[in-house]
DNA sequence: CGCAAGATCAGGGTCGTCACCGATGGTGTG
DNA sequence: CACACCATCGGTGACGACCCTGATCTTGCG
């Protein structure tokens, strides 16, 4: 609300749609300074360890990974910077997601410009901000610990013995260890790996972990 | 911001102290209906159910098990009702407690009376409230990163460098991948997962992630 | 009974992982 | 200016991960 109005906030606009940068660029120009755009991940996170903005509006799907991967991969490497997502989606696993990794806010494109400058000041200043509908899911998914809908076709698929062979090595055992604890032999564990990275469509082991790291199953 | 001027909010104001109630009656009273009053967690949950009021004013520290029993008690009976914690302590642990029993929102006591006022609209509308301070409690919280306290020794003695490496190792990237996430070869990064290996005394990537996994640092 | 599916196991091969050896350049410090 | 520490690379070799192609045994089902 009082905001200091001589030193406006640096802000990083990153969106794929360069028509779109253009508009929120002119809807809060007169307001933030707009240090850089970013149409991808990788622009993104280059953009943010350069600059070091203190207010990053994140496109929640972008090229390269979405909102989220910037957020993963900068996001420790930049602790004064505030994430604001910004996103036409107001599904609560985008919402939800985009929180878990480190978003201080998450507003749909509806907003309008004085909104969105009055979101970013709030973000700046430690606060959290969320549309109205939105908050609700952020709330309910913190308190309800449901973990939203982590209905997973893929997971579905896996039979019970290669479940417990997945979260083992998923969680860092080596096959030896595996074997150990489920006393079954080195080659069935490996032939339940093999099951598994097949259903899943993985590759490796590490694909495997990052899968299940991604899907909080560890 | 708008709200409807014509049908006032119906209130609950629960708090053990009779002059801090009508301290509150008193700032509120002109924007919002106080429907009734309540000094205890029983009070509090027969008021709810009996008078389904919008919005319930909650103190934190309540005789009879806290602002949280009365939330875990009736919360899910009135689904329409929110609830807004309002209390002295701005501590990490009640404010986290508060939201996971249901609250909508947590302020502290040093509130005007028209923030309060907004405030109290604005979770009726559905939306979270939170004094900035707070916002980072809960958020931190739900990014799963409340151990923070963790610091870890073992952890400090790492570089920074290391510890980015460390990262994207225990989250299952293969060492190719690593080297082209940081730039560089896929040589240096064996530097670094041996030199983190040796630190932290472990013996292979897969260690790497069920200790990271442990920590919760991945 | 015939048959499918799951769990168990082996041999053999490719490729990634990791340790041990070495090297260079940049940085901060006594 | 030495000296330590860090980040960056290269070679070699042993070992584990992973795939492929087999196999036996049990369980459940029409």
């Amino acid at each position: 609300m009082n905001a200091t109005q001589s030193t406006r906030r640096t802000v990083l606009l990153v969106d794929d749609h360069a028509m779109f940068r253009t508009g929120v660029r002119a809807e809060i120009a007169d307001a933030v300074e707009v240090v850089a755009e970013a149409a991808d991940v990788d622009e993104a996170v280059a953009k943010v360890l350069e600059l070091r903005p203190e207010v990053v509006l994140l496109d929640v799907h972008l090229p390269g990974g979405g909102g989220g991967e910037v957020l993963r991969r900068v996001g420790h490497r930049a602790p004064e910077t505030k994430f604001l997502a910004l996103s036409v989606s107001d599904a609560a696993e985008d919402v939800i997601g985009t929180i878990r990794s480190g978003a201080r806010g998450y507003v749909t494109k509806t907003i309008t410009g004085p909104e969105l400058v009055a979101a970013i000041g709030r973000v700046a200043d430690g606060d959290a901000v969320f549309s109205p509908r939105l908050a609700g899911f952020v709330l309910d998914a913190f308190a309800g610990s449901i973990e939203v809908a982590q209905v997973d076709e893929d997971l579905d698929r896996l039979t019970e013995r290669e479940r417990e062979v997945m979260r083992l090595i998923a969680r860092g055992y080596a096959y030896k260890e595996v074997a150990k604890e489920l006393f079954i032999s080195i080659k069935t564990v490996e032939t339940h790996v093999s099951s598994v990275l097949r259903k899943l469509q993985l590759s490796s082991r590490h694909e495997l972990t990052r899968w299940a790291s991604d899907r909080r199953l560890i």
